[in-house]
DNA sequence: ATCTTGGTTAGACAGAAGTCAAGATAGACG
DNA sequence: CGTCTATCTTGACTTCTGTCTAACCAAGAT
Protein backbone atom coordinates (compact mmCIF):
# COMPACT_ATOMS: atom_id res chain seq x y z
CA UNK A 1 0.00 0.00 0.00
CA UNK A 2 1.34 2.96 -1.33
CA UNK A 3 0.88 5.85 1.51
CA UNK A 4 2.13 9.37 -0.33
CA UNK A 5 1.82 12.06 2.27
CA UNK A 6 2.02 14.71 -1.15
CA UNK A 7 0.18 17.41 0.23
CA UNK A 8 -1.03 20.00 -2.71
CA UNK A 9 -2.43 22.72 -1.90
CA UNK A 10 -5.07 23.62 -5.04
CA UNK A 11 -6.06 27.41 -5.32
CA UNK A 12 -9.63 27.56 -4.19
CA UNK A 13 -9.06 23.99 -2.21
CA UNK A 14 -10.15 22.97 1.10
CA UNK A 15 -8.96 19.67 2.06
CA UNK A 16 -6.73 17.24 -0.27
CA UNK A 17 -8.67 14.98 -2.34
CA UNK A 18 -8.82 11.43 -2.31
CA UNK A 19 -6.42 11.04 -5.36
CA UNK A 20 -3.74 12.17 -3.85
CA UNK A 21 -3.65 10.88 -0.12
CA UNK A 22 -6.05 8.10 1.36
CA UNK A 23 -8.71 8.90 3.95
CA UNK A 24 -8.85 8.09 7.74
CA UNK A 25 -11.60 6.24 8.72
CA UNK A 26 -13.04 9.34 10.78
CA UNK A 27 -12.93 11.83 7.61
CA UNK A 28 -14.63 8.83 5.36
CA UNK A 29 -17.13 8.60 7.67
CA UNK A 30 -17.61 12.52 7.61
CA UNK A 31 -17.51 12.45 3.59
CA UNK A 32 -19.74 9.03 3.41
CA UNK A 33 -22.17 10.66 5.20
CA UNK A 34 -22.54 14.25 3.13
CA UNK A 35 -22.81 11.59 0.21
CA UNK A 36 -25.37 9.60 1.79
CA UNK A 37 -27.72 13.00 1.65
CA UNK A 38 -27.32 13.17 -1.82
CA UNK A 39 -27.32 9.80 -2.96
CA UNK A 40 -30.77 9.66 -3.63
CA UNK A 41 -32.30 11.25 -7.00
CA UNK A 42 -34.97 13.34 -4.97
CA UNK A 43 -32.87 14.70 -2.64
CA UNK A 44 -29.82 15.59 -5.50
CA UNK A 45 -32.71 17.59 -7.43
CA UNK A 46 -33.59 19.12 -4.24
CA UNK A 47 -30.04 20.69 -3.82
CA UNK A 48 -29.55 21.25 -7.28
CA UNK A 49 -33.07 23.44 -7.13
CA UNK A 50 -32.36 25.24 -3.84
CA UNK A 51 -28.41 25.73 -4.73
CA UNK A 52 -29.17 27.37 -8.33
CA UNK A 53 -31.95 29.79 -7.61
CA UNK A 54 -29.74 32.08 -6.96
CA UNK A 55 -32.19 32.87 -3.68
CA UNK A 56 -33.63 31.55 -0.41
CA UNK A 57 -36.41 29.14 -2.16
CA UNK A 58 -39.84 28.48 -0.89
CA UNK A 59 -40.94 25.07 0.18
CA UNK A 60 -43.84 25.85 -1.80
CA UNK A 61 -42.41 26.19 -4.72
CA UNK A 62 -40.11 23.12 -4.64
CA UNK A 63 -42.96 20.40 -3.80
CA UNK A 64 -44.90 20.59 -7.31
CA UNK A 65 -41.32 20.09 -9.18
CA UNK A 66 -41.61 16.18 -7.45
CA UNK A 67 -44.18 13.89 -8.03
CA UNK A 68 -44.21 12.44 -4.02
CA UNK A 69 -46.31 13.97 -0.95
CA UNK A 70 -45.49 16.89 0.69
CA UNK A 71 -44.01 15.07 4.25
CA UNK A 72 -41.60 12.95 1.61
CA UNK A 73 -39.97 16.26 0.59
CA UNK A 74 -40.00 17.50 4.23
CA UNK A 75 -38.11 14.73 5.08
CA UNK A 76 -35.73 14.77 1.98
CA UNK A 77 -35.01 18.44 3.09
CA UNK A 78 -34.56 17.27 6.54
CA UNK A 79 -31.92 15.18 5.57
CA UNK A 80 -29.67 17.51 3.73
CA UNK A 81 -30.54 19.75 6.46
CA UNK A 82 -29.02 17.35 8.59
CA UNK A 83 -25.80 16.58 6.45
CA UNK A 84 -25.28 20.74 6.67
CA UNK A 85 -25.36 21.02 2.63
CA UNK A 86 -28.57 23.65 3.72
CA UNK A 87 -30.28 25.26 6.10
CA UNK A 88 -34.04 26.63 6.21
CA UNK A 89 -36.09 29.44 8.11
CA UNK A 90 -39.59 29.88 8.64
CA UNK A 91 -40.67 33.49 8.09
CA UNK A 92 -44.29 34.13 8.35
CA UNK A 93 -46.56 31.30 6.78
CA UNK A 94 -44.11 30.03 4.69
CA UNK A 95 -40.23 28.28 4.97
CA UNK A 96 -37.32 28.96 3.18
CA UNK A 97 -34.09 27.32 2.39
CA UNK A 98 -30.79 27.95 0.82
CA UNK A 99 -27.61 26.49 0.11
CA UNK A 100 -24.41 26.41 2.51
CA UNK A 101 -21.30 25.83 -0.04
CA UNK A 102 -18.91 25.54 1.99
CA UNK A 103 -20.08 21.42 2.71
CA UNK A 104 -21.18 21.09 -1.34
CA UNK A 105 -17.41 22.74 -2.12
CA UNK A 106 -15.63 20.61 0.50
CA UNK A 107 -17.00 17.23 -0.82
CA UNK A 108 -16.31 19.01 -4.29
CA UNK A 109 -12.49 19.19 -3.92
CA UNK A 110 -12.40 16.02 -1.86
CA UNK A 111 -13.56 14.37 -5.52
CA UNK A 112 -11.03 16.44 -7.54
CA UNK A 113 -8.77 14.70 -9.86
CA UNK A 114 -5.34 16.83 -10.27
CA UNK A 115 -4.50 16.46 -13.44
CA UNK A 116 -1.19 13.88 -12.28
CA UNK A 117 -3.49 12.06 -11.10
CA UNK A 118 -5.60 11.72 -13.90
CA UNK A 119 -3.00 10.33 -15.69
CA UNK A 120 -1.86 7.61 -13.92
CA UNK A 121 -2.81 4.43 -15.93
CA UNK B 1 -12.82 -9.04 -15.78
CA UNK B 2 -16.45 -7.10 -15.80
CA UNK B 3 -17.03 -4.40 -17.65
CA UNK B 4 -20.46 -3.00 -16.70
CA UNK B 5 -21.60 0.44 -18.87
CA UNK B 6 -20.54 3.30 -18.06
CA UNK B 7 -22.08 5.82 -20.20
CA UNK B 8 -21.99 9.38 -19.17
CA UNK B 9 -25.25 10.85 -20.43
CA UNK B 10 -24.14 14.40 -20.73
CA UNK B 11 -27.31 15.31 -21.68
CA UNK B 12 -28.38 18.87 -21.42
CA UNK B 13 -25.15 20.30 -20.40
CA UNK B 14 -23.28 17.76 -18.92
CA UNK B 15 -20.73 19.35 -16.63
CA UNK B 16 -22.71 22.17 -15.51
CA UNK B 17 -22.36 22.47 -11.34
CA UNK B 18 -25.86 21.87 -9.92
CA UNK B 19 -25.41 25.28 -8.45
CA UNK B 20 -25.81 26.72 -11.73
CA UNK B 21 -28.66 24.78 -13.20
CA UNK B 22 -31.38 22.57 -11.78
CA UNK B 23 -30.58 19.01 -12.69
CA UNK B 24 -33.38 17.20 -14.65
CA UNK B 25 -34.57 13.89 -13.88
CA UNK B 26 -32.58 11.59 -15.92
CA UNK B 27 -29.48 13.17 -14.71
CA UNK B 28 -30.49 13.05 -10.80
CA UNK B 29 -30.52 9.56 -11.06
CA UNK B 30 -27.39 9.14 -12.27
CA UNK B 31 -25.53 11.59 -10.06
CA UNK B 32 -27.36 10.04 -7.04
CA UNK B 33 -26.16 6.63 -8.36
CA UNK B 34 -22.55 7.72 -8.08
CA UNK B 35 -22.98 9.37 -4.32
CA UNK B 36 -24.69 5.97 -3.57
CA UNK B 37 -21.71 3.86 -4.48
CA UNK B 38 -19.36 6.71 -2.07
CA UNK B 39 -21.84 6.42 0.35
CA UNK B 40 -20.32 4.19 2.52
CA UNK B 41 -17.40 4.75 4.83
CA UNK B 42 -15.88 1.45 3.88
CA UNK B 43 -16.41 2.13 -0.06
CA UNK B 44 -15.03 5.65 0.24
CA UNK B 45 -11.85 4.92 1.95
CA UNK B 46 -11.67 1.86 -0.40
CA UNK B 47 -12.18 4.66 -3.63
CA UNK B 48 -9.49 7.02 -2.34
CA UNK B 49 -6.81 4.16 -1.71
CA UNK B 50 -7.24 3.17 -5.03
CA UNK B 51 -7.20 6.60 -6.39
CA UNK B 52 -4.53 7.58 -4.45
CA UNK B 53 -2.29 4.76 -5.09
CA UNK B 54 -1.15 6.15 -8.38
CA UNK B 55 -0.64 2.27 -9.94
CA UNK B 56 -3.20 -0.96 -9.73
CA UNK B 57 -3.93 -1.98 -6.06
CA UNK B 58 -4.34 -5.99 -5.48
CA UNK B 59 -7.37 -6.94 -3.37
CA UNK B 60 -4.50 -8.87 -1.06
CA UNK B 61 -3.58 -5.38 0.22
CA UNK B 62 -6.63 -3.77 0.77
CA UNK B 63 -8.49 -6.08 2.55
CA UNK B 64 -5.90 -5.87 5.59
CA UNK B 65 -6.93 -2.40 6.13
CA UNK B 66 -10.97 -2.99 6.96
CA UNK B 67 -11.95 -5.18 9.97
CA UNK B 68 -14.88 -7.26 7.43
CA UNK B 69 -14.83 -10.24 6.15
CA UNK B 70 -13.20 -10.84 2.02
CA UNK B 71 -16.65 -11.39 0.83
CA UNK B 72 -17.71 -7.96 2.22
CA UNK B 73 -14.82 -6.19 0.61
CA UNK B 74 -15.92 -7.96 -2.26
CA UNK B 75 -19.25 -6.80 -2.46
CA UNK B 76 -18.60 -2.99 -2.02
CA UNK B 77 -15.28 -3.42 -4.82
CA UNK B 78 -18.55 -4.48 -6.83
CA UNK B 79 -20.46 -1.60 -5.45
CA UNK B 80 -17.98 0.99 -7.20
CA UNK B 81 -17.26 -0.53 -10.38
CA UNK B 82 -20.95 -0.82 -11.27
CA UNK B 83 -20.58 2.74 -10.69
CA UNK B 84 -17.84 3.03 -13.28
CA UNK B 85 -15.85 4.51 -10.43
CA UNK B 86 -13.44 1.96 -10.84
CA UNK B 87 -12.09 -1.24 -13.40
CA UNK B 88 -10.04 -4.47 -12.08
CA UNK B 89 -8.40 -7.11 -14.14
CA UNK B 90 -7.22 -10.65 -13.07
CA UNK B 91 -3.11 -11.83 -13.13
CA UNK B 92 -2.85 -14.33 -12.17
CA UNK B 93 -3.89 -15.53 -8.94
CA UNK B 94 -4.75 -11.98 -7.66
CA UNK B 95 -7.20 -9.48 -8.62
CA UNK B 96 -6.07 -5.74 -9.01
CA UNK B 97 -8.09 -2.91 -9.76
CA UNK B 98 -7.49 1.03 -10.65
CA UNK B 99 -9.80 4.24 -10.57
CA UNK B 100 -11.56 5.85 -13.79
CA UNK B 101 -11.06 9.43 -12.70
CA UNK B 102 -13.72 10.47 -15.36
CA UNK B 103 -16.80 9.44 -13.06
CA UNK B 104 -15.20 10.97 -10.31
CA UNK B 105 -14.46 14.37 -12.13
CA UNK B 106 -17.72 14.56 -13.30
CA UNK B 107 -19.27 14.57 -9.97
CA UNK B 108 -16.51 16.82 -9.10
CA UNK B 109 -17.34 19.15 -10.85
CA UNK B 110 -21.60 18.61 -10.52
CA UNK B 111 -20.61 19.81 -7.74
CA UNK B 112 -18.06 22.60 -7.46
CA UNK B 113 -18.95 25.56 -6.14
CA UNK B 114 -18.73 28.96 -8.58
CA UNK B 115 -17.35 31.89 -6.72
CA UNK B 116 -20.57 34.19 -7.76
CA UNK B 117 -22.74 31.29 -6.37
CA UNK B 118 -20.50 30.36 -3.38
CA UNK B 119 -21.01 34.29 -2.48
CA UNK B 120 -24.85 33.88 -2.71
CA UNK B 121 -26.24 34.85 1.07
C1' DA C 1 -61.75 31.87 18.98
C1' DT C 2 -62.11 29.26 14.80
C1' DC C 3 -60.92 28.14 10.20
C1' DT C 4 -57.50 27.70 6.46
C1' DT C 5 -53.12 27.15 4.49
C1' DG C 6 -48.23 25.62 4.71
C1' DG C 7 -45.11 22.60 6.64
C1' DT C 8 -43.30 19.18 9.92
C1' DT C 9 -43.52 15.01 12.94
C1' DA C 10 -44.98 10.24 14.15
C1' DG C 11 -45.94 5.64 13.07
C1' DA C 12 -46.14 1.86 9.91
C1' DC C 13 -44.70 -0.82 6.12
C1' DA C 14 -42.29 -2.67 1.85
C1' DG C 15 -38.11 -2.86 -0.32
C1' DA C 16 -33.10 -1.99 -0.38
C1' DA C 17 -28.57 -2.48 1.57
C1' DG C 18 -24.60 -4.31 4.64
C1' DT C 19 -22.78 -8.30 6.66
C1' DC C 20 -21.26 -13.01 7.24
C1' DA C 21 -20.80 -18.15 6.48
C1' DA C 22 -20.54 -21.43 3.09
C1' DG C 23 -19.85 -22.81 -1.44
C1' DA C 24 -17.97 -21.82 -6.15
C1' DT C 25 -14.40 -20.33 -9.42
C1' DA C 26 -9.94 -19.24 -11.39
C1' DG C 27 -5.27 -19.83 -11.70
C1' DA C 28 -0.54 -21.71 -9.92
C1' DC C 29 2.10 -25.63 -8.94
C1' DG C 30 3.32 -30.11 -8.32
C1' DC D 1 -4.80 -35.02 -12.16
C1' DG D 2 -5.33 -32.92 -7.37
C1' DT D 3 -4.45 -29.38 -4.10
C1' DC D 4 -3.65 -24.86 -2.46
C1' DT D 5 -4.44 -19.86 -2.43
C1' DA D 6 -6.96 -15.75 -3.62
C1' DT D 7 -11.19 -13.92 -4.78
C1' DC D 8 -15.99 -13.90 -6.00
C1' DT D 9 -20.94 -15.45 -5.61
C1' DT D 10 -24.92 -17.17 -3.19
C1' DG D 11 -28.21 -17.26 0.40
C1' DA D 12 -29.87 -15.79 4.72
C1' DC D 13 -30.27 -12.52 8.27
C1' DT D 14 -30.60 -7.94 10.17
C1' DT D 15 -30.74 -3.13 9.79
C1' DC D 16 -31.60 0.98 7.21
C1' DT D 17 -34.31 3.88 3.95
C1' DG D 18 -38.12 5.90 1.23
C1' DT D 19 -42.80 6.42 1.20
C1' DC D 20 -47.36 6.95 2.75
C1' DT D 21 -51.39 8.40 5.95
C1' DA D 22 -52.75 10.64 9.95
C1' DA D 23 -51.93 13.78 13.35
C1' DC D 24 -49.80 17.99 14.79
C1' DC D 25 -47.92 22.86 14.94
C1' DA D 26 -47.41 27.80 13.31
C1' DA D 27 -49.11 31.85 11.34
C1' DG D 28 -52.60 34.61 9.05
C1' DA D 29 -57.47 35.61 7.99
C1' DT D 30 -62.28 35.66 9.04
Amino acid sequence: MSKQDVSISRSGGCCTPISVAALDEATASEGAAVFKALSDPIRLRLMSIIASAGAEVCVCDITPHFNVSGPTISHHLRVLREAGLVDCERRGTWVYYWPLPDRQQWISTLLSVPETTALAR
